[in-house]
DNA sequence: ACCTGAACACCGTTCAAGT
DNA sequence: ACCTGAACACCGTTCAAGT
């Protein structure tokens, strides 16, 4: 998608909402074979997950709707619209920590980033949206004011929060889209993803360095690649606190 | 990209090496119409930067090279392969530190978590790529050689580094895709990066929690967001060092 | 208000053919 | 050995038209 240059570049869905058609059939309780923007933006998930964003198209998703493809534009502007729509969808998605229950916020502040890298991992293309969108939409930021009200209540001082967050969600974006694509060349390789890992490792096992993929594939000694990246996610996440807490007390 | 549906899916250029063609007519040292993978991966890359990947087509770049677009497929043997290719022709931009100026490894390590971003933010294209294939080409290979050398000067015990590896990279990988889209979206909305922040800023301000754009948005007061920008870059890197040194005396 | 059909301007890539 | 031309199987999206 990107957006193809155009005299008037795209803005966000959110930036200048359209108007979410077909409410009348939907509110007046009609027949399910009627389309609305919800059972639309649900679709093109569904979609998404099963066949992946290189395979997904305005043609499947209508086809699959058993409609004819410009039906769908009725309801959405434009492939990019819909995208951002589904993305927002899948982030709703995302497990908040109850805030209430007295945890830490260092906890909390774990939970949210393995929160969000599960749901990232359940929907590989949700990852690629991701950094292509602005991610503004609700439940976007029903999660961005989650972790937001997490380190208020941390001892950071107030100016140091909003880097505190950016760097732990970088990272785990990072980590999140590396993590994805390796799983899905083990799926397009038809091999399991360690199987797959440990091919391109001997490939490349000739060069004098190695690290390929964020260097996921040294250190397997009984436990599972699966465990391995567990373990070096959390790892990273220790070394992110600790090192902010470390300021503090400097 | 990402490799539409096939029966046998792609493989990495790197794992199946392509023979490069068109050889004999760059070594004949012939006229300078003639093709060769040099040549086109070259025009490929300038292309890219100049248009963007969205642009970029097969089509336009064998107009680019004044010959039909098939022309091309007998030096790469898919669009992949050259993404692949362009891609670790700009990994040959990086500058490396000099590792043996005797300069603490934190320092060698920065330096080159900050050449790679500088060399991903020149060209916005190669960051989605990045994402996308394997990265096991001799100049991708060339910049991870240099970063385990780094790291296997520190005191990390060996088999933390892989790990600290990535931790690393994957933040810088993260940090550089958010800093790109944003610069991008400036560049396409024809505003400066700053306005366009603040539009954005604005428009999702009475939501209750803020952080769009990982958390780039907030506290100008007088220091421009560039500046802002390499501050969180730096300041996220001293939290990561030091969250790793301070695991070694605990 | 909602949906269709035909068309436009693109893609990447195949195959058989030219020189 | 290298390059072309025509064609195939797609895209997203427009526009005017139907109900």
């Amino acid at each position: 998608m990107a957006a193809k240059r155009a005299s008037q570049p795209r803005k966000s869905v959110w930036l200048t909402p359209r108007p979410a058609r077909g409410r009348r059939a939907a509110e007046s309780g009609s027949g399910a074979g009627n389309l609305d923007r919800e059972k639309i933006v649900a679709t093109a998930v569904r979609l998404l997950d099963a066949e992946g964003d290189a395979q997904f198209s305005m043609r499947l998703l209508a086809a699959e709707l058993n409609v004819t493809p410009m039906s769908v534009y009725w309801y959405v502007a434009n492939k990019d619209d819909l995208m951002e729509l589904a993305l927002d969808a899948v982030a709703g998605e995302i497990d908040l920590p109850d805030l209430t229950a007295g945890r830490p916020w260092q906890s909390d502040l774990r939970a949210l980033a393995a929160a969000w890298r599960r749901t990232m991992v359940a929907h590989p293309w949700a990852i690629r949206s991701y950094g292509e969108y602005l991610n503004i939409g609700p439940q976007s930021m029903r999660f961005s004011a989650c972790a937001q009200t997490v380190v208020a209540r941390s001892p950071l001082p107030e100016q140091e929060r909003p880097a505190a967050l950016s760097a732990v969600f970088q990272y785990v974006y990072g980590f999140t889209s590396m993590e994805s694509r390796w799983l899905e060349y083990g799926r397009e390789s038809g091999r399991t993803a360690d199987e797959f890992l440990e091919e391109v490792a001997g490939s490349v096992a000739e060069a004098p360095g190695i690290e390929a993929g964020g260097g996921m594939m040294e250190r397997h000694s009984g436990v599972s690649i699966g465990e391995l990246r567990d373990r070096d996610f959390d790892r990273a996440l220790d070394w992110l606190l600790a090192g902010m807490c470390a300021g503090l007390t400097a």
